[in-house]
DNA sequence: TGCAGTGATGTTGCCGAGAACAGCTCTGTA
DNA sequence: TACAGAGCTGTTCTCGGCAACATCACTGCA
């Protein structure tokens, strides 16, 4: 039998190579002070021999801290959510923390309360929910939990910590484009309404055309799908009297892009079209889409900062708005009325 | 004060609520036989009166394991890597097992090894890694550790468990389907060259070209992006010899046709373009791309099936295959001199 | 009647860390 | 010379579970 023992070594193990204590090992490997160099040294020397590493599920069961951020995340397949996901991840990296993710797929059974509960068990130190619907944030306002929630979405909430993309000014910043191209009649498809970025993107859309005098017309919800634009376009039978069409996010927009193609309308001759989102196609696809570009990375460091300061119980601000930029391309032009 | 405890219950107090032995309510827990129906009412009472849930880091320090899969993802930017790793987390769960995942963004310093660590200091039980490249895959190779490893790649691999979507076979669809429209002279783009993917599709696309009798031609090194590919199409000047290309993926088909667009060429009157992936976008570009489609589900699937037979100790073929499919549109379509 | 077998439950100790407190060794000062 | 205080390190206990073994009450059978 090798001595060499083939299992994980642990914290006493190491405290024997370094002829110190346990404790002494626990401090070095937590910057404690007032540890003689020379100690500090014996140990890490120890530590490398051994190529220790600390169990971390015992450091949890110690120190009641995990340093683990829970995530849950609706629609993962969405552009939006899986770039928010991915920037909150490399955020909390950068910050100590790891991340334990729980995706809630449509019809997969697993309510909002069940995956909280989920993630509480494995030990997190503090929760992020990417909420995008009213429901979920409904079923989120009863949950009771001990530690900081923080939800991304579309508005701030009394309620909890807040992170927004503002979807607000995004809509603007789409509404004056066409608007200064020369459209005065603008259609907007919607994304389903009990969904908030959906219904942000609808409100500002309607009180930006209002406060501008453009003409009322009634909306299409759609479903953020580019087979709903696709068919929504298939059944126009003629150019319609508007001559811009917001789609409330690429996809729609694309869909719709192809539908009125596929009718013999050209865009953006015929028609403008805008989206949201910048997804990495929207530069490529014909023609190129004017939309929103979200800034995602700093939602993820706005996430993983005030997460922090809640844990610390630091005093910060519960509300962190993140800007948006509109990518101005081809297929948005002056109507032909204008030209 | 109140004599309900603010803090989280443990399972000794569910035992003196139950009237039992805290054994016995970890009994109850874990489904052991041998408890008496009504004792494991009483235990089941108390659990629900105190709203009490196991701590999993307790457990994991008592039993040796986390049943947690950790999961390393490279670029996770892309379609295939996120799509992949969705697939195995939902999989996962439905085990019972939850995920551990490290994102390996481009020039963040985290080398494999590292993250491989990081994952293990959280006590996994297994180790999934998307390696879509020959060099983290080298990397990994020199990796030792305790838990079983399985990596997704495009090939086998006598080093690892593996599962690998078909490239092969998606590439020789894809030619065949070409090669059926007419077409006798193809341009493969592929991926970078270090990419498992991108070799694997480029090495399917010169042998089956070269038993079909194909004019052999040398292929162009891509980066996966669009932007390269309409760089690439706004190179040529006139129309060129081939009459099909073969982009490494839909990312830079959709990009070779923005730039064929931008140049006057037509596609597919001048030229077809197949892609490969079946990114949501690909039914609606314009116009919608032939493409290769692969069954992420089925991998996540197979990823979970094998590292719990690893975990468990059970005899497991150690490479699984998942089939692709081929979806064609209109960006394929016989060549001029045939028609 | 005695006893082995088994079903149901309890007792003790350990997993690998950190907290709290105790204790030792200096140093400087009265 | 005594002693306070700071710096450094060790001892013991705890976190919340589970494994291993111990115990006890039945049951069935020789």
């Amino acid at each position: 039998m090798v001595s060499v023992g083939s299992h994980k070594p642990n914290i006493r193990q190491v405290a024997v190579i370094a002829g110190v204590s346990h404790m002494t090992v626990s401090r070095v490997l937590n910057d404690h002070p007032n540890i003689k160099p020379d100690t500090r040294r014996r140990v890490l020397e120890a530590i490398e021999e051994l190529d220790y590493r600390p169990n971390l599920a015992a450091r949890a069961l110690a120190t009641q801290r995990s340093r683990r951020i829970g995530v849950i995340v609706e629609s993962s397949g969405a552009f939006g959510p899986t770039s928010i996901l991915s920037a909150i991840e490399l955020a909390a990296r950068g910050a100590g923390y790891s991340v334990a993710q729980i995706a809630l797929h449509e019809g997969d059974g697993l309510s909002p309360q069940a995956a909280v509960e989920s993630l509480m068990m494995q030990g997190i130190d503090a929760l992020c929910v990417i909420a995008p619907r009213s429901s979920s944030v409904a079923a989120l306002r009863r949950v009771v939990i001990s530690v900081p929630m923080l939800v991304v979405k579309a508005d701030a909430d009394p309620t909890f910590l807040t992170v927004s993309i503002d979807q607000h000014a995004g809509a603007v910043l789409l509404v004056d484009h066409l608007v200064a191209l020369g459209h005065r009649d603008i259609l907007h498809i919607s994304g389903p309404l009990d969904w908030l970025d959906a219904r942000a993107r609808e409100r500002a859309f309607h009180s930006r055309t209002k406060s501008l005098g453009i003409r009322e017309r009634p909306i299409v919800v759609g479903d953020w799908t580019a087979d709903f634009a696709y068919d929504f376009a298939m059944g126009l039978n003629r150019l319609p009297d508007y001559t811009a069409v917001f789609a409330a996010n690429d996809e729609m927009a694309v869909g719709l892009i192809h539908g009125l193609h596929d009718k013999g309308f050209d865009v953006p001759n015929d028609l403008s079209v805008v989206g949201f989102d910048d997804v990495p196609l929207a530069r490529h696809v014909l023609p190129p889409l004017t939309t929103i570009r979200q800034n995602f990375h700093a939602l993820g460091v706005a996430v993983v900062e005030m997460l922090r300061a809640a844990i610390e119980e630091r005093e910060i601000p519960a509300f962190t708005r993140i800007p948006t930029e509109i990518v101005t391309r081809a297929s948005t032009a002056p109507p032909r009325e204008v030209r």
